[in-house]
DNA sequence: CGCATGACTAACAATTTTGTAAGCAGTCCC
DNA sequence: GGGACTGCTTACAAAATTGTTAGTCATGCG
């Protein structure tokens, strides 16, 4: 899916080098990310169908792909209880907690 | 350069009516807009070469572009002052401050 | 068994973002 | 008046992200 050897992945590369904020960020950019964290934070503990409920515009594949990024890069967990996955935040995902209400507080303030 | 009928585009709506971070998100992402932004809160005014010399690897056409969008949106503004275009944070570029250095010192916490 | 549901994946297409190369108007400086 | 620099823009190309459609495999249930 990445094409290692591109001046779009090398400028990648070089910004999260020279800007820790872009690292953090890069971790929560992606369609539905910011929605999907949000609802684990109030529920806990969510299954696919759940999500595809929360939110009904998306599709499989990007929910899929969503939560895969946001699996690898620790910020959820998943596991298996009684024949159903469970997605649910690690302690990670929950450090982001603050950062994630403020920039919805951001917004808000500015109506 | 957008398509307003797509899928694409309407989830994009969607998603900010659904979630007020993300609207917050939309601002800031964009390569390079953070470290604009940084350099501006360290800084104050910054030229269009200032910003070519920062971030050496940035093309001339994406610097514009994301200058432009920061305009659009209201973070920064610029100004003609003795024949130079300056390029400063507005009030509400200076109050996504706190954000911004809360996405590096969580990245920072981490290591 | 036959069908429904849950949690995905594969193949492909559309859209968006990012990068390259070249050029251009305005100002300064010799 | 010829360069050189600043601050862009245009036309084009490459790459990344997102969306569509159609499956797959496992489990549960009447």
């Amino acid at each position: 899916m990445r094409k290692e050897s591109s001046t779009n992945f090398e400028n990648q590369q070089t910004l999260t080098d020279f800007c820790n904020a872009s690292k953090t960020l890069m971790l929560i950019s992606g369609r539905w990310k910011l929605s999907l964290l949000f609802s684990l934070l109030e529920h806990n503990s969510r299954t696919f169908s759940d999500f595809k409920q929360i939110v009904p515009a998306i599709s499989d594949r990007i929910l899929a792909l969503q939560l895969k990024q946001l699996t690898e890069d620790s910020l959820i967990a998943k596991q298996k209880r009684e024949n159903f996955m469970f997605y649910t935040l690690t302690e990670k995902g929950k450090s982001l907690k603050d950062i994630l209400v403020n920039l919805a507080k951001w917004q808000t303030n500015l109506e």
